[in-house]
DNA sequence: TTCGGTAATGGAAGCGGTTCCACCACGAAA
DNA sequence: TTTCGTGGTGGAACCGCTTCCATTACCGAA
């Protein structure tokens, strides 16, 4: 047998004794074939070890049926989710699909790049990840079928939430609840162009918390709002800040379930209890979210994912999406780290307790936790303050 | 202009006034093209919007550099962690990178089906997912490339890590802080075929947790091994059974750190304090271990990924890839979740609590966290013992 | 002037399929 | 017997590139 180089379709069609529409036809299932051929070529395939090349049938049938989707920061939770929901519609749909997981803004040029030069993918879903004009206007040249998740792209079929209105509605519960000093905790956003896709997630819902807290005739602190880079480490750090304050909050606001996560510790390292003395609500509802029992605005992220699927899909089909942007529901979802605020509060005790907890804080940053020496075992004395998940009846 | 069908190279050669070949060489930046030509060729190019077909290319070049990964429930952090490496170590190799999220055995049969009955993509990498003999025997027949991550393959490369040293060593851990009542809580197996494959990292970290018991020359309590389906909330309810017997653990080694979310949920429920009274052991280190300070076993995710890549990137370039069995270390990393036992215990008042915690946790898993009412704004009952991150100093 | 040698270029021959059209039997209808 | 379908089948043309070989133009050396 020679073997040298794999066997194509005109081995088998030769090896069999018939000619290639025939094998072509035994590979994929047409009808007319007689019985006694098609188990003939399908044994000669066998031996042969004949595996028909997707790229060549590809090319010539004009249909490749791949996808791509571009990601930041795949680590992410939310990221995930909506990644794992697009995943399930394009599988379903018999397209492969090809994550580009774009770490730097660096990276997602390079990516979009790779994807608008040349032609890979019948059509591209973006998530969560805003691109500069002249990408859009590449893209837009090279009509690549395109749709974006959580991020608004002009002519772009997109779906997304209401952000400013999740932001309102996570105050409005606070306010609600009685809280009339509110913190806000979220992301600092380094531009990297004038252009103007501007707003954030995390900044429409500082606007609307900012919205909320007018609506309620309250006067805005400006000290009470704190942005630092994403991270459950810098929420903490941000925390400590606001929790160190002469009139510190009774509740935070935060744009993330990751940033609650750190919001939460720093109130512990603190000792303040939550929801007791501090209320927190958080945004996204993050399976964990769930299991620790955060108060926070519920996203359908698994959804928008399978919605941003569908919508390319549709695309492909060649029918119309509309409405072009598509906008999911937002819901409160009460759990136990926020209730009203404990009547009163002494001053003096409050500060002295923020104190220390910054010089703890302090302690705990400089040395991070996971660059450790490799022994077998190893006593991590960062991270002092013990962590512990708490639920309390 | 005709725009009826997209343009090929052979348009632009026309529009230009030049050879296929020329354009060719233009769009692949070969050298020996006139600077006069070139500019001329890229002009046209733009102005007919042509874009290189990546799919003709790579037929007539021969290789098409994309590979496959195939994962088990995408959403889990271990995974996602995994998966990440892998990405950045292919796109730095310019590999196009399909996922496949194979969340039943089902799914993950069809992709394997998928991948070895056409040549789709040049090699494949199996995460955490065990394949059932015929399949492999496929994937052997079809000479796939294929590499191994989290997952024993006979004949295939592998990255994995001895889950039995590491069940042993959260044990030793645990013994060596004068513990003599451990339990473990882990994932109950449903064997699909009776097929070989055998041991899931969960078993393997029993029989670890097994040997160490043995060697400190303690008894083995069956009473004190809890399996149930992967999950918090499951790992919950087993933790709930386990605190609740007559002589409870006073502490506890879980097979994952989702799993020690669960166990430390059921702990608060239940009013033990941890680590004071019971200490905790998870296994992983994802992300969030860091942040909660649980005491786990370290393994390196996200440099798994990268060894499969690059392995597989090896083996496609022709490379022997020795030794085909890589082991990757673990080390114990102690944070705030294990300590000491406490002196005495009582067990009388242990018992009340425990009979409490049960009938709350009862009527706990009747109704689950996320199908709730679509309002503006619902309060959850469910869930109702208020969980919250907790750090102690 | 003749003759390599070289840089730039044109274009045919693949790459491995799909598809369409021509063709062949063969049985039923005329 | 002739005439049509009609189910099976063979194979050329084509999908859009890369690649290699042939060709041309030009230049310095003999």
């Amino acid at each position: 047998m020679r073997n040298s180089r794999r066997a194509t379709i005109s081995d088998v069609a030769a090896a069999s004794g018939v000619g290639v529409g025939t094998v072509s036809r035994v590979i994929n299932g047409a009808s007319n074939v007689r019985q006694a051929t098609r188990v003939h070529v399908l044994k000669v395939i066998d031996q042969l070890g004949y595996r028909p090349s997707h790229l060549a049938a590809a090319l010539s049938r004009g249909t490749q049926r791949s996808v791509a989707i571009v990601v930041p920061h795949l680590t992410r939770p939310s990221v995930v989710e909506r990644l794992a929901g697009a995943l399930a519609v394009l599988d379903a749909e018999g397209y492969d699909t090809v994550v580009c997981n774009a770490d730097s803004p660096a990276r997602r040029d390079s990516f979009l790049a790779r994807l608008t030069s040349k032609d890979r993918t019948d059509g591209v879903i973006i998530m969560s990840l805003p691109i500069s004009q002249p990408q859009l206007a590449a893209v837009r040249r090279a009509s690549i079928p395109l749709v974006a998740v959580d991020v608004t792209l002009r002519g772009v079929p997109h779906t997304v939430i209401d952000d400013t209105a999740g932001g309102r509605l996570a105050t409005e519960h606070l306010l609600s609840l009685g809280h009339k000093r509110i913190g806000f905790v979220g992301d600092l956003v380094r531009r990297m162009t004038k252009s103007t896709f501007g707003f954030t997630a995390s900044e429409r819902r500082l606007a609307g918390y900012r919205h909320a807290l007018a609506a309620a005739g309250l006067a805005q602190c400006q000290s009470l709002v704190r942005l630092g880079p994403y991270g459950a480490a810098n929420a903490e750090a941000l925390t400590t800040e606001l929790l160190a304050l002469p009139e510190p909050p009774t509740a935070i606001f935060t744009s993330s379930d990751t940033q609650a996560m750190g919001v939460l510790a720093a109130a512990d390292r603190m000792g303040l209890r939550v929801p007791d003395e501090l209320s927190v609500v958080g945004f996204d509802d993050i399976e964990l979210a769930a299991l620790i029992g955060l108060t926070t605005v519920r996203q359908p992220l698994e959804q928008s994912g399978v919605e941003g699927a569908r919508r390319l899909s549709a695309l492909l089909r060649g029918e119309q999406v509309t409405p072009l942007r598509q906008v999911l529901d937002l819901q409160v979802v009460q759990r136990n780290t926020s209730t009203h605020p404990r009547p009163a509060r002494q001053a003096g005790s409050g500060r002295a307790v923020a104190a220390e907890g910054i010089a703890a804080a302090e302690r705990h940053y400089r040395a991070d936790g996971r660059g450790m020496p490799r022994a077998g075992c190893v006593a991590s004395g960062h991270r002092a303050g013990l962590a512990q998940l708490r639920r309390r009846t």
